[in-house]
DNA sequence: GCTTGGCACTCACGATCAGCGAGTGCCAGA
DNA sequence: TCTGGCACTCGCTGATCGTGAGTGCCAAGC
């Protein structure tokens, strides 16, 4: 019994059954795939792949399905790159030039992964923390009151609005505006947060209040961590095609979708450089979803991979397409982040 | 029979189906609910009721269940405005005074109102038509790359990255930072636009091409109708209440999620004052629908109603709940943009 | 020693059918 | 105008049964 031809046969299992959704046997798979042996040497190996965990049988007398260790052998070891068409290509390509912010990019990323994989896609907002600030805004809105704006290298604006005892001269203003970038512009988030805090101290009395309001809000805005939690998330609609699952798949996929802290969870850690994360059922920290997985990877420009994307979707899902997806997209996502902000 | 009676009836049916689920019987009714009066009669009541059309057997020996005419006739006569209850008052303050930025303020809305009607919240972002310029910034990036940083009375904030083929000194920009804001702040978007449009003729000529790139970008931020059409969908996992309607309800919902636009149009023209619009099945304008309710009504500083929100919903829901908290959540997000913003 | 055809066996699934009961419409009497 | 009674309808539930896909095992063949 060669080893090879049971490989060969766990992956026509795998592909025929996300193909189908139905337990596949052994005459169906040989009819469907050019494996040159019979039904009864199929049914052989199938028994093996039993004996080793990698398939499962719902019940005698059922065809077999893969199990959660099938799908992980089948993705480390019989999948290859599996590259994109010249459609998929030129549907990455035109959708994503056509951004104008990084918010953009993000909505539109999550439009477009999740149309390629027909699958849900998430997609993390670029984290602050390894960030740098590009720059500082203040613009006074009313006499009294300030609108901080801070923009960072990623293209990111937090605004936040300061509401100041006194009178506010528009002399003050400029003045704090250039030593708040003195002190913070270059620098990243660790680090302008310190040197803000000492800022303060170091402008003339008068203006001392005043600066520790803007400073204030500016570090507030800079450790808030509801921004390093958001994702942006879309192609629900796709789980239409689980009806089936409604229970299993469906629920709690959808219940979780409402829980970004759930959902950045699942993408786990951004990893750097081409390697695509694959997350297979009970192997994701949530019980509820153990028959989801999740296939992710880290992008940001220059390898720096500070944000994930990926998608989510039943353990039976397309793993060799959704993974080129993946990466596919991040790396556009990666070169755009590049270009547009240096 | 009394006039008075059959109406009570048809509250009575209302209620109890939407709190089932379960076609409504003439026994069960005169259990649940102190009419007064026998099965036999309400049975007599009922028949008038399905003649005119209010509501529908869905097979002989089964109880009836309201068409979507009963239910109109319900929202319309039978529902009188119900209060929030202290909690709810509470969650609604509570969640909505934390928003940092209008962004904040969209995102927790949605997620209030999901939760307090359990059903899926839609809410339209502020429409830039009806705002004015607050602010115009620029800011340089590299020395040949200007952000443009658009500041609505809304607390919107737009930007755009402008390209210029020379290097662009800090005098110029400031010059024309002052030029901008005094040709558009505090106009309307319609009137700002013309005004930058003259601009570029006014300046001295050497800095013309640069006004040129900026005043476009900024006009184009101005009308990028895509604005308008942003909106912010939550409470999707809701719809697993609804599982076993699954391919009436659920899906065809889940698929129109997706299309902001379509939930745009389902949202309808806003409302201005306290007008909660109620649009049943049918009565909206997708037949794909026809199974689904909106509950919406304008929000917006000052009863300009310059948006909309609301919630989605099988037409078998809490009308009066819905709607009660509708107009909380509306009347609430007003006051805070028309503090917040001036 | 694999591979293969044959064969008996298992068991989910679909169709059929009877009995139950919730619910109805109608009618006669209060 | 309301009510109790009564015959009738018909969807739902559960039981029964045949069908067929699929299996495991075995003995024969390459």
């Amino acid at each position: 019994m060669s080893e090879d031809r049971r490989l060969a046969v766990l992956r026509a299992i795998v592909e025929d059954y996300v193909a189908t959704e139905e337990p596949v046997g052994s005459k169906a798979l040989v009819e469907r795939h050019s494996l040159g042996v019979s039904p009864a040497t199929v049914r052989n190996d199938m028994a093996a792949l039993e004996d080793e965990g990698f398939i499962h049988q719902p019940h005698t007398s059922a065809g077999r399905v893969p199990t959660d260790k099938g799908y992980r052998l089948f993705v480390d070891r019989l999948t290859g790159v599996k590259p994109m068409s010249a459609a998929e290509r030129r549907a990455i390509t035109t959708l994503l030039d056509g951004a104008v912010d990084l918010d953009d990019v993000v909505r539109r990323s999550v439009r477009l992964l999740s149309q390629l994989t027909r699958q849900v896609a998430i997609v993390q907002y670029p984290t602050l923390s390894r960030s740098t600030v590009r720059h500082v805004e203040l613009v006074s809105l009313t006499p009294t009151r300030v609108m901080v704006i801070l923009i960072l290298s990623t293209g990111r604006v937090e605004q936040r609005l300061v509401e100041h005892g006194a009178e506010v001269s528009e002399e003050q203003l400029a003045d704090l505006r250039v030593s708040i970038n003195q002190a913070a512009a270059g620098e990243r988030i660790a680090e302008a947060i310190q040197a803000l805090g000492r800022l303060p101290e170091e402008v003339p009395p008068d203006a001392a209040a005043l600066a520790r309001g803007l400073t204030t809000a500016l570090t507030e805005a800079m450790s808030d961590h509801r921004s390093d939690e958001r994702v942006a998330v879309g192609g629900a609609a796709n789980l239409a095609r689980y009806g089936d699952s409604f229970d299993t798949a469906v629920r709690p996929l959808l219940e979780a979708l409402e829980e970004h802290v759930v959902l950045l969870k699942l993408l786990g850690e951004a990893t750097s450089g081409d390697a695509v994360t694959v997350r297979i059922g009970h192997e994701g920290p949530y019980s509820e979803l153990s028959s989801t997985s999740v296939v992710a990877t880290g992008y940001g420009p220059a390898d720096q991979a500070f944000a994930t994307l990926g998608v989510v979707g039943p353990t039976r899902m397309d793993y060799p397409g959704s993974m080129a997806a993946v990466r596919a997209v991040a790396r556009y996502v990666s070169r755009i982040l590049d270009e547009g902000h240096q």
